[in-house]
RNA sequence: GCUGGUGUGGCGGAAUGGCAGACGCACGGGACUCAAAAUCCCGCGAGGGCAACUUCAUGUGGGUUCGACCCCCACCACCAGCACCA
């Protein structure tokens, strides 16, 4: 067969008949299945992507066999970074670059043969796209939920602009080598912390990986604690503190301030002033990793001030520290240096006192740092509680004097959404001298991202040094104000895109239709890599629970079910993505056909782990599938006796089995063990060639063989299926049953155990009781000389599969 | 560093706590062929043994259990994410 003449056929007609087409008026039975949409990259599909979408493509065939009227949508995310950098290196524009690239993108999906509904392509840099995501950010905004303020960012002092993470190589500037600084500046947030509990408890309703849901948790990071106010000395000033272990406040020797918190100007003294000042730079030119790290070493900086513990009246030293966050809790923490690593070793090196104040339960000895819960001791009243008591009847105290109180915290915090770039969407905001910030009135949406050839960055943002863009009206008092020059973060245009896929195109008047989205959604099967975990399946979320609060939607979570693919590495063992050279699928495709690449793909690795790409098996899936055809031609005419022997018994015990397993490992994304069974099957099928004689009975295992191979081939067995004789399409056909009598066997082998090793295999009937069945081990000619003489004490019986018998 | 994960033959990988290594590759052998390729069939973890068989073996060290690749503890190595890459 001519794998890559037929698969031009193919997918010529699935198109022409229209063979995927969603049915929306057949919504009771809808699959709404959804790979996360990529950006437009490189210049042609690598491996990954085939990784992705091919094999998912294969799980939404899988469940159309399954009589489900599946929707596949496909789009780009296609606003970002790498555009941008790619024209202020090139000089092609980002529009130019991005439409490009898409455009062939969507050729190589296509010739890819899958199922996907183009109909309702999205692309999230059309306008028609992005005056939704636009219109999101102003029903924030009116809700509070957007808003401003000062925010730690990487600023390059030379290219006068805020730069990303991944942008700092070795502390500079990657385009300029400059020292890069942190600095607080003013931002664009969307409050995702109100949600925090919400997107917490709402991860017990949907079926995730484990794994991802503790992700989801842990960056989440609730924690139960206190805040308690410190006053400052002959101020009237306090400084709050959250901590989880108030049951620790009586071991307080100082408190450690961020050197970025706005109170800290407040605390230092002249004679510290130009000691803190130093040490504050210092401290902005590491970045957050380096300064949270347990290893690293601790430093600060006294600030000359000190505030009073509220219960002891003990006076203690403030100091400036950088291994304290300004965005986690208050950015203040108190020092307890016997119960916890990192307040030992600071106060170790500043020479600062060791307080005990808790004991290891029942041991007076307690070496310090002591950091677990435990008993208490120089507590005033509370010495001789355990920990978790303490931290109750401390808090109690704290309120009743006014000085502290109960506080959850969490480590999530609110989503930072305002870029400093062109290549995004406008935030749709008029910042007027008079009114504020005002939002775009929702009838003059969307605003257009002006087409400019300017987009170095600048201070502001490129979009700063349009004027025909920046100068508008205020609409509220119709005074000259300023557009908002920053555009959004691009998981912003991700985070409701699942939910304009149904209504895409046709949809003008509103972001969806309430009725429908209610019935097509969730998605009831998302697949993506773990990497994005804490990040866009985190905001996708959050804007879905929001959406639902604003009245648009009817339900709590956007994806049901979720699958994470692996990472196919190159032979390097290095990522094949957007940002090292991407390996091209055409080649592949175009020697082996994009079924034996598919089928290779899903054989050769774990869907789930992924791994280093290998071509090597490529030529073996091609010589299996003509081992397939060999016999499906050979048996599609045959005609014979019309018996039902050992042989047929045997084969349709294989078939049987094979229908039942091969659904089951499609239903976790075990594409590799599928395949095994159907090779196992086709291996039987070869077996019962030899002697088998049932005509009807092939005929039968070869339809049954083509419906389980096609969604992993699907060019290849729907040409098969049209030489069989049957009609068009097989992709209409029905998964088949398996018939529970034909897989349980009449007699299995079973191994038998004395003492837990195995000391005979023997063949059992399935139809014993269990006293027959031990009946008939114990006596067996090769076990019963091994327990004359014992005493069987214990049995233990794993049906049709092994007996331990423990003798005395 | 923190959070999550992974570790099984020469290789990719199978195994609801129940016969470790399914299926495939590589390798070896046989059939077919003048021959080769292709195809079809058989074997294949390591050590010992002519063999029946036997010992060892799922990153390392402990533990729980009649029984552990699987559960628990500690450690080692590697991978992902760490909030402005998407």
């Amino acid at each position: 067969m001519d794998f890559v003449a037929i698969e031009k056929k193919w997918n010529k007609i699935w198109e022409d008949t229209k063979l995927y087409n969603f049915d929306e008026k057949k919504l009771d039975k809808k699959f709404y299945l959804l790979e996360m949409f990529s950006y437009p990259s490189g210049a042609s599909l690598h491996l990954g992507h085939w990784w992705n979408f091919g094999l998912s493509d294969s799980f939404g065939r899988f469940k159309r066999l399954q009589g489900y009227n599946v929707f596949q949508p496909m789009g780009f995310d296609a606003f970002g970074l790498p555009a941008e950098n790619y024209a202020i290196k090139t000089g092609i524009h980002p529009e130019d670059s991005t439409r490009h690239n898409i455009k062939v993108m969507e050729e190589q999906l296509k010739e890819m043969g899958g199922m996907f509904n183009w109909e309702y392509e999205l692309i999230t840099c059309d306008p028609e796209y992005y005056k939704w995501t636009q219109w999101l950010f102003i029903q924030l905004f009116k809700k509070g939920l957007a808003y401003q303020k000062e925010a730690p960012v990487n600023f390059c002092p030379s290219c006068n602009t805020i730069i990303a993470n991944e942008q700092v190589v070795d502390g500079v500037c990657e385009r300029c080598g400059s020292e890069v600084v942190r600095k607080n500046m003013r931002q664009w947030f969307f409050k995702i912390t109100d949600y925090a509990e919400e997107l917490l408890s709402g991860l017990d309703t949907i079926d995730w990986p484990e794994k991802t849901k503790t992700l989801q948790r842990n960056w989440i990071g609730k924690s139960v604690g206190a805040e308690v106010d410190f006053k400052l000395e002959n101020s009237d000033e306090k400084l709050t503190v959250y901590t989880s272990r108030v049951d620790t406040i009586y071991g307080v020797t100082f408190l450690v301030i961020a050197p970025e918190h706005k109170l800290v100007p407040k605390l230092v003294t002249k004679e510290r002033e130009s000691a803190v000042k130093e040490y504050i730079l210092n401290a902005s030119k590491k970045d957050e990793i380096t300064r949270t790290s347990t290893t690293s070493p601790k430093t600060g900086c006294f600030t000359g001030s000190y505030v009073i513990n509220p219960l002891t009246g003990e006076k203690v030293p403030v100091f400036v520290a950088d291994y304290v966050i300004s965005t986690y809790a208050t950015g203040i923490v108190m020092g307890v240096a016997g119960h916890d690593a990192r307040d030992y070793d600071f106060a170790k090196k500043y020479n600062l006192p060791i307080k005990k104040v808790i004991n290891e339960v029942g041991k007076t000895d307690t070496e310090l740092p002591f950091c677990e819960y435990g008993e208490l001791c120089n507590s005033a009243e509370f010495s001789g509680m355990k920990s978790e008591d303490a931290k109750i009847k401390i808090v109690e105290k704290l309120e009743k004097i006014g000085a502290g109180r109960k506080k959850v915290n969490y480590k999530l915090r609110d989503w930072s959404v305002a870029r400093q770039r062109y290549w995004g969407c406008p935030i749709p905001i008029i910042h007027c001298p008079h009114c504020g910030a005002v939002p775009v009135p929702e009838k003059d949406l969307p605003v257009v991202l002006p087409h400019i050839t300017d987009y170095k960055p600048d201070g502001k943002g490129p979009l700063g040094k349009c004027k025909e863009y920046m100068n508008v009206k205020c609409p509220k008092c119709g005074r000259d104000a300023q557009r908002e020059a920053d555009t959004l973060d691009t998981f912003v245009d991700s985070s409701f895109y699942q939910l304009r896929y149904p209504e895409s195109l046709r949809n003008d008047k509103e972001i969806f239709n309430r009725q429908y989205v209610d019935k097509m959604l969730p998605v009831d099967c998302y697949v993506g890599g773990v990497e994005h975990a804490t990040m866009h399946l985190l905001y996708s979320r959050f804007i879905t629970k929001f959406l639902r609060d604003i009245g648009c939607l009817d339900f709590d979570e956007p994806f049901q079910r979720l699958f994470h693919q692996g990472m196919v590495l190159g032979a390097d063992g290095k990522k094949m993505s957007k940002r090292n050279t991407s390996k091209t699928a055409d080649d592949y495709v175009k020697t082996y056909g994009s079924d034996a690449l598919r089928l290779h793909m899903m054989f050769s690795l774990k869907y789930i782990d992924g791994g280093i790409w290998n071509d090597e098996g490529l030529k073996h899936m091609k010589a299996f599938m003509e081992r397939v055809e060999r016999i499906v031609l050979k048996w599609k005419d045959t005609v014979g006796e019309n018996v039902y022997g050992e042989e047929e018994k045997e084969l349709d015990y294989v078939l049987n089995r094979t229908i039942k397993e091969v659904a089951e490992n499609f239903e976790t994304f075990s594409f590799n063990s599928a395949i095994a069974r159907i090779m196992e099957l086709v291996n039987a099928m070869y077996k019962y060639d030899t002697k088998g004689k049932n005509g009807e009975f092939k005929k039968k295992v070869v339809k049954d063989l083509l419906i389980l191979l096609a969604p992993s081939a699907p060019h290849f067995t729907e040409e098969l299926w049209e030489e069989i004789g049957e009609e068009y399409s097989i992709f209409n056909q029905r998964y088949p049953g398996y018939d529970e009598a034909k897989i349980s066997l009449e007699k299995v082998e079973i191994a038998v155990q004395i003492n837990s090793k195995i000391v005979a295999r023997l063949d059992v009937e399935t139809s014993l009781s269990e006293d027959e069945f031990i009946e008939k081990i114990t006596s067996d000619v090769k076990v019963a000389p091994l327990l004359s003489g014992k005493q069987i004490v214990k049995k233990i019986v794993v049906p049709k599969r092994l007996v331990n018998l423990i003798v005395k």
